[in-house]
DNA sequence: CCTACCGATCGGTAGG
DNA sequence: CCTACCGATCGGTAGG
């Protein structure tokens, strides 16, 4: 791991920890073990270093998104498969996960424009399952934008619970909560006695 | 409206535009048409602002949690009328919920503890609902502290979706995705043909 | 409610 | 990677 790296990591840590804006170049060379102007010969400036966890993050998720597509799984098979990957992104990379979530609207606006752009990319190919998934009858779902919110929602309890549950327990809950959510009682029109 | 009213509001505008710390004391006199100092003859300090909003948003979850247990409603009906407050408290107070949700780690140390004292004398009152539910056999629950933090994260829609949805769309498809997700599928058991 | 001002801290640069 | 330092801004106070 490069010392650039190490500095994003580090950097990672306190965005989520304290917030951006109260994140101190002090606080992250301190950190690092640098002095605070030392840190300016590896990142050109704190603004730098959102973009970059922001922007590497949001790629990642793409790229989640396009192994999801091309598996050509089931609609069902493919929530799983992308409740899983938000799991496993949020276990692997906490940090940089919340600061994707949360700290996204400090970025710079040039840079906040490509970023809706990528988010509204994957927003529009999870749509798209959805959809499929409707119109195959695997799912119900009467209005996807909001159906779509929701359950990105829900999987932020991936990165927002810590460790009070394991890992295990949470992707299972998760994607059974949210496969209920979004299919159709089967028992639509069955009386049931 | 008093002064002191007027200017908390014009904080929790300013606290969820901003985020806390990257609010200042003089953004916040310039909104209310004050020189930065005086706004100091009307409030304490910044950190009070913060308290304030959070504490009153919190005593105000409570009363509604407070309305539904003395209606002696079903659990199923329970849910519903707490998605509705949650849904009302969002479009009636959008910038104290949302201060409320995402900026209480700012609180200080001391207030902190009784703020998630409250948060957790709420969490526990709602899942009683949902374990009672589960026992009645209208929900099906296998595990509640997951569900709980799972329907929490769904209903932050109400604050995070802005203005994009109409609130009556809002309340009904947040119900349903909740009341489908933890609703004991009927047909269990029951062979479709 | 204002003028005037405080010490602390901010992101970042110059120069080596 | 460090020492030394910059102008800007911070939350808040004194005194009227």
């Amino acid at each position: 791991m490069t010392r650039k790296q190490e500095i994003t990591r580090a950097a990672a840590d306190l965005f989520r920890q304290k917030g951006y804006p109260a994140t101190s170049m002090r606080d992250l060379a301190a950190k690092v073990g640098l002095e605070p102007s030392s840190i300016y010969s590896h990142i050109r400036s704190k603004e730098d270093l959102l973009t970059q966890i922001c922007m590497e993050c949001a790629h990642m998720f793409l790229d989640g998104m396009e192994k999801c597509e091309v598996s050509k799984m089931s609609p069902p098979l493919m929530m799983d498969y992308l409740v899983d990957f938000h799991c496993e992104m949020a276990v692997r990379h906490p940090s940089s996960v919340t600061v994707f979530n949360d700290e996204w609207r400090f970025l710079s606006p040039d840079i906040l424009g490509q970023f809706l752009k990528l988010r509204k990319a994957y927003e529009i190919r999870f749509k798209d399952i959805l959809m499929k998934g409707h119109r195959k009858g695997d799912f119900y779902i009467s209005h996807v934008d909001i159906v779509f919110e929701l359950i990105i929602h829900s999987m932020t309890i991936f990165y927002k619970s810590g460790k009070r549950y394991s890992e295990n327990d949470l992707k299972i809950q998760v994607k059974e909560f949210i496969k209920r959510a979004i299919t159709k009682d089967t028992a639509d029109g069955i009386p049931v006695i």
